[in-house]
DNA sequence: ATGAAAGCGCTAACAC
DNA sequence: GTGTTAGCGCTTTCAT
């Protein structure tokens, strides 16, 4: 054993020379191959580890057609439910010695195909992907397919049957959020839901509606819109300009709840005495209000956590499609 | 040309074989080469565009030695702050045809270890930082460097001097704020901090009791410590249970005003009529609440801006160390 | 203007 | 139990 250079990368073949052991030996003695002699494996770690030998990935991938990058597409980042997502999959392929890649799309269809190329183009090993509200499914999905990429949907997921989905339970989640103003006896309820393009706002408004329609029809339901924080505030200030005065506001989303709460602050609105206010939440932000608001959890840490299970399994062969569904559960504040 | 089964891997050796001309040719010709004839170069393009040719990217990074992928680090992603550092880095970083690895320390410096370690082993073209409190600089950064893999810093940096550090203007974000309550004649002005540990509590407390011991020593100045939503909370009621009865409150962050305004609502008191707020923020937060809150602006999406900058100039030669700050200004709501 | 050939660092089938 | 060899897909030097 000479002294090696600093500052030098070590490689196979270095190791090989130092030990005048042939290369592919002292790849397998790294491997803890059964045909190495234990001897010869003590050798090689012990200089391997001196020499603080780290392997080429790139060399690695190439050889090996495969890789130990995920890639997740999410229209924004800056989104509470979207972070526990991430940080679940990011503890997740940690633990498994994989590394993420993470890409935005910004609600444009085209950055997101562009993306999905890059992606491609790293050759990484699966996909977990929220998609926008114009993404069609077209090539560019089928090609990864082509390619044996995995690609899990998640969240915002298109309405095409045979791919691989994991979602929050939606309907459920609408439908109890529903039940929970029934029970509360509210009469003139203003639901505020995101865009309306979307499957996600198309079920919950769809339960949420029907719930209604079922156990208790003689309920005056406003129905708005909203893409943004500014737009359920709005549409809160809206519906009291118009003289509407609900006596119970539902809000779709984090982001629709943080708007519809400025406005009741702007109204010097008492919740819950002058109005209730239920959400579909993530859960940090229904806590910063006091009292608390009362929302149906879906959490985005857990869906992480699922969609991964599904990626593993399918990188295990069972490549079947599958179509998930997270449950969820109510979490009762002061604001009802 | 003859029909290329589908889902078949396209390379060069393919097109060169179909086109019944060199490997060397066909890669030379799709890198517009000056040396190849036009005529080639239209053929090579177009069969390469027919087939939907895209180069591997681990043989190219093998082979060149080199990558298109940046790494991140911080020590959560659920961090208004870094979202928006994030979200620019992501801009810059695919504008440039590069991506993005983002890992997460969660504050424990051993994971912190682990995740510059995948980085390396990726071989990453160069590295974002912001580390966690118990940060050493430690060999790992080191071998980096020899690796002649470029580290920034950024917002939480080491003290260390000779290293790239990209931060927000701490000490006059905290002198402003410390100002503006001085302005306004406050004069018993609760200040909630950070983790001490961490060099950006250390300048912004440290600028902030300055400001007031020179221009106005009178004050009484009540400094605390919270490292998360709750013990934000929870110092502000203790503040009011001791009788303190502040009539001015600084949060250093946006976490710890979140806390702060939850025990605001709590103890009922009118803002700014009880007690004014002014934060160091990234400036969503701040509007949520009605009146908004006043706020020294730190953009994290700016200072993302400036750290790629940095980092471009260091992979086109500039690798000498600098020290780079980014200048804050004040968002007066209604708080004061 | 084009081709041949070497080699980046690694794995794995096949020898012995 | 160990070595030889071929090759993953690409770039690049050197020849022609």
């Amino acid at each position: 054993v000479y002294l090696v250079q600093m500052h030098q990368k070590i490689t196979l073949k270095k190791i090989s020379e130092s030990l005048n052991i042939s290369i592919s030996t002292v790849s397998r003695a790294l491997k803890n191959h059964p045909d190495i002699a234990e001897i010869t494996k003590q050798k090689v770690r012990e200089l391997a580890t001196l020499l603080d030998y780290e392997p080429n990935t790139y060399a690695i991938n190439l050889r090996t057609n495969t890789s130990n990058v995920f890639g997740l597409i999410v229209p924004v980042i800056s989104n509470f439910f979207y972070h526990s997502f991430i940080s679940a999959i990011e503890e997740e392929t940690r633990k498994l010695g994989y590394s993420l890649i993470i890409l935005q799309s910004g609600e444009d269809a085209a950055i997101e195909q562009e993306n999905l190329k890059i992606l491609r183009m790293n050759r990484v090993a699966g996909i977990f992907i929220s998609i926008t509200a114009n993404t069609r499914y077209t090539d560019s999905f089928l090609k990864l397919e082509e390619l044996g990429i995995p690609i899990i949907f998640f969240d915002k997921v298109p309405d095409f049957e045979a791919v691989n989905k994991v979602c929050v339970a939606d309907i459920e989640a609408a439908a109890l959020a529903a039940n929970t103003l029934i029970k509360a006896n509210k009469k003139k309820v203003l639901a505020i839901l995101g865009n309306a393009e979307l499957s996600i706002t198309k079920k919950r408004r769809k339960a949420f509606q029907e719930s209604f329609e079922t156990n208790a029809p003689e309920t005056q339901l406003i129905l708005a819109s909203a893409h943004s924080f500014e737009e359920a505030l709005l549409q809160t200030e809206l519906a009291y300009k118009d003289g509407i005065r609900p006596d119970a506001i539902f809000c779709m989303s984090d982001e629709i709840l943080t708007g519809v709460m400025k406005a009741v602050q702007l109204l010097k609105l008492q919740v819950p005495k002058d109005v209730s206010i239920i959400a579909i939440s993530n859960g940090f932000i229904p806590r910063l209000y006091e009292p608390e608001i009362t929302y149906v959890e879906t959490s985005g840490y857990d869906l992480g956590k699922l969609a991964f299970t599904r990626m593993a399994d399918f990188i295990n062969g069972r490549t079947f499609v599958q179509n998930l569904t997270l449950p969820c559960r109510l979490v009762a504040g002061k604001s009802i």
